[in-house]
Formats: C-alpha cells, sequence, structure tokens
DNA sequence: TTCATATTGATACCTGGTGCCAAATATGGA
DNA sequence: TCCATATTTGGCACCAGGTATCAATATGAA
C-alpha cells in the first residue's frame, strides 16, 4: 500500500506551511507536485486552516492586548509567596531573551524577573524600585531555568523602605544576585505616586 | 454642498478601523449608516487597504522575525554612539511598561534600557554585564521619554571589566543613575561564553 | 433652474477558498 | 491475474469580501 510518500507529503506539507504560513494552495501544488485537490484534503486531515484564517489568528494574536504586551506582566512565574518574607518565582531562558550568536540572557531579563519578585513580595499597595545593587555571577543560557529566591531582609513594616534580596539560581549554581531597595506606601505617600500597585504584582 | 459630513465620517471611518482592524464594510455600513459602496468609496479616498490586506500586513508585521521579538532587541532606540566613550538612547515608557494602576513605570524596564546601552557602547565582540549599582530617583511615568546617555569611565582597552556609567532624564529631570561593569572580550575569555556578542547590540 | 458633488445601485469579475460527487489511477493482497 | 481499497484528480456550484466600472439619484449652492 505504501503509505509512506502521503505521510511524507503531510509531514512536508506541515513544514512548508509551519515555516512560511503565507502560502496559497496554489503555491503548495507547485512545491508538492501534486493536484490542489489533494493539498486541500491534505490540509483538512491535518486540520491546517486556509490562508486567510491563518493570517486572521496571526493579526488576532499579534493584536490581543494581553499576548502582545508581555512585557506588562511580571517577569517570571512566582510559585511560592509569602507576603513581607519571601517568594520563589521561575522563568526559562527561551530565544527572545538571549544574544543569537552566543546564545547568553541578557542582563536585564535576569534582573527583570528578580526585580519582579522583589516587588511582589513587598505586601503595600504601593511598591517601586527606589535602588538595587546587583551582580551577575555568571551567564544564563538559553533553554535554562531560573529560580530567583526573594527575602525581605527589613519591611519597615508599614511605610519606607524595605530591603529586598534577591538570589537567583540555575540548578545550585548561583547565577545572580540583588540587593534591592522597594519604596512602600499604603497611600499616595512615599514616591509620587497613587492608587493601589502592590497588588496588581501578584495577578 | 455640506461636506461636513463626509469628512466627519472619514474621521470616524479612520478611527473605527484603527480601533478595530477586523470590520468589514458590511460591518461599517451599519455603524455609519451609508451604503456599501459609500464605505468602499472612502476607503478608496482614504487609501485603507480592504480587511483581508489589513490583516495580512497584521500577520506579516507580527511575523517579522525582528520585530516579533521586541524583547530580543536592544531596549530603547540609540541615537549616538561613540565606541569606548559614550553613547545615546531614547525609550518612550508606553502603557506596557507600566503598572496599570499608577501609569509608573516597571523598573526593569529603565533598567533594561541603561543596560542595553551599556553593553551596546562597549566596543568588543563579547560585553556582558558584570554587576551594576543602580538607583531609581523619580519614576518614570506612561508617555515620557527617557534619554538614556552612557559614559564609559574606565574601558581597560583590550580585556577585562569596562566602567560604564548611565544617567538617565526626563526632559532635565534624572529618573535614574547606574553604574555598570561590563566584561568584554574580543575572544572567549573573561566569562564562559564564545562567539561574536558585542555586534549585534549594535543592530 | 442648473451644475457639481455625494451617494447609491447594479453588474461583472477576482482570489482563495469549501463542499460534494464522480472518475481516474495507484497499490497491495488473494 | 483480478479485485478491493486507497489515493489522487477533475469538475462544478457556491461563498466572503472584496475591485472596477457605469449609471441613476439625491443634495445643495449659485
Amino acid at each position: 500500500m505504501e503509505r509512506l510518500p502521503k505521510r511524507q507529503r503531510h509531514q512536508e506539507l506541515s513544514r512548508l506551511i509551519e515555516e512560511n504560513p503565507f502560502l496559497t494552495d496554489r503555491e503548495l501544488t507547485r512545491l508538492l507536485k501534486v493536484s490542489i485537490q489533494t493539498i486541500r484534503l491534505d490540509r483538512l486531515e491535518l486540520a491546517i486552516p486556509e490562508l486567510r484564517e491563518r493570517l486572521k489568528m496571526m493579526a488576532e494574536r499579534s493584536y490581543d492586548p494581553v499576548r502582545s504586551l508581555p512585557l506588562h506582566e511580571v517577569i517570571g512565574e512566582i510559585v511560592d509567596l509569602q507576603l513581607d518574607k519571601s517568594g520563589i518565582s521561575l522563568f526559562e531562558i527561551r530565544e527572545e531573551h538571549v544574544f543569537s550568536r552566543s546564545g547568553i540572557a541578557r542582563g536585564h531579563h535576569v534582573f527583570a524577573q528578580a526585580n519582579s519578585l522583589a516587588v511582589a513580595v513587598i505586601n503595600d499597595e504601593i511598591a517601586l524600585t527606589a535602588s538595587a545593587d546587583i551582580r551577575f555571577i555568571r551567564p544564563a543560557r538559553l533553554g535554562e531555568k531560573c529560580i530567583a529566591k526573594a527575602y525581605v531582609r527589613s519591611s519597615g513594616s508599614q511605610k519606607g523602605k524595605a530591603k529586598v534580596e534577591v538570589f537567583t539560581y540555575v540548578g545550585d549554581e548561583m547565577v545572580f544576585q540583588g540587593n534591592f531597595v522597594v519604596y512602600r506606601s499604603r497611600a499616595a505617600g512615599g514616591m509620587e505616586s497613587e492608587g493601589g500597585d502592590a497588588r496588581e504584582n501578584r495577578d
């Protein structure tokens, strides 16, 4: 029965569309040397939508305000949080975080994870980084999972500044260490801000 | 002649499509209470492409590997660069960078601009942030344009560590100040990396 | 009224498909 | 070899969301 050619074509078709979603069925006929009906049967079996649907999905994804604003979110996934005490977050170094030629993470991403966590761990309506003293112990590389641990060293309880120490590890190797001073305020005091902010660090 | 209704409709049409590019002409007829031909004449005059073209453009923009990985790029636009001496970059605080309730920029974005610039200003194949001592003088707010100025204080010429001082201003107010220590290396020395990286900070 | 601009209608045609049915063409096994 | 099944191809009607073009009406100002 030799089903392989068909399966191979399916693989090839999937690959082609994945690497260039802008291909029409007609263009695919030229690439795969089969009729346009076959292409369409194949797409049907593989549940690959037509060109226009693919473009629409891409447009929607890029238009989705949540997805299109990844920077807005807390960097890293917070897996443990004891307010005013400690917190842990995970962050995987992906393609978009590294220098492409070396696979080493750009420093601000590692910093962003630590900073997000330092702010999140403070139990107050407003929490803003005031200053930080940081060290990149060794580079974090593509694919590595960074575990950041934050400890509140002096909270000042209700107002003023809190000191938060953050250590980031890959496995048992420390890659980053930082001492953060975080402004905290329940009302519109401290710095020049108003509105509750600390809460949105926990979303 | 009362041309206003037409111009108003044009304005309204532009606004509607801008805020929802997924509208078909037929949906627009319902919103603007004119015939579909009028909608199409209007689009023609305003040079607004048809729905499918709009979706395709959006898909292409989001598919562009450079644009689709905004985190990968240097944060901020580098407007002046004298290698091993100084550099200036611009960065506008946008919706996606702030705490939504207060409109204050998350610290790591301001840091990212400074860090990107500190690394970019180093004229070497590899440049990685080793440590930094930073202060957030006052919060940067939505809509503000941050101007970061970096000065290389001690370059160590060929290898080792360089000190870079970065000051970020909004207008003439300083919002951030940081002292960066940047590893530099032409070969695979210094830290544990290889491959040329400094070059890609200038792309 | 008359003239110019705006708007609407109508029709043919386009791309990139879907859906369905039938025919042609492998392909493999008894 | 022949048959059954799988696979591929062809053909036709139809669809959305348009473009292009020509004609028919408003509408409003001089």
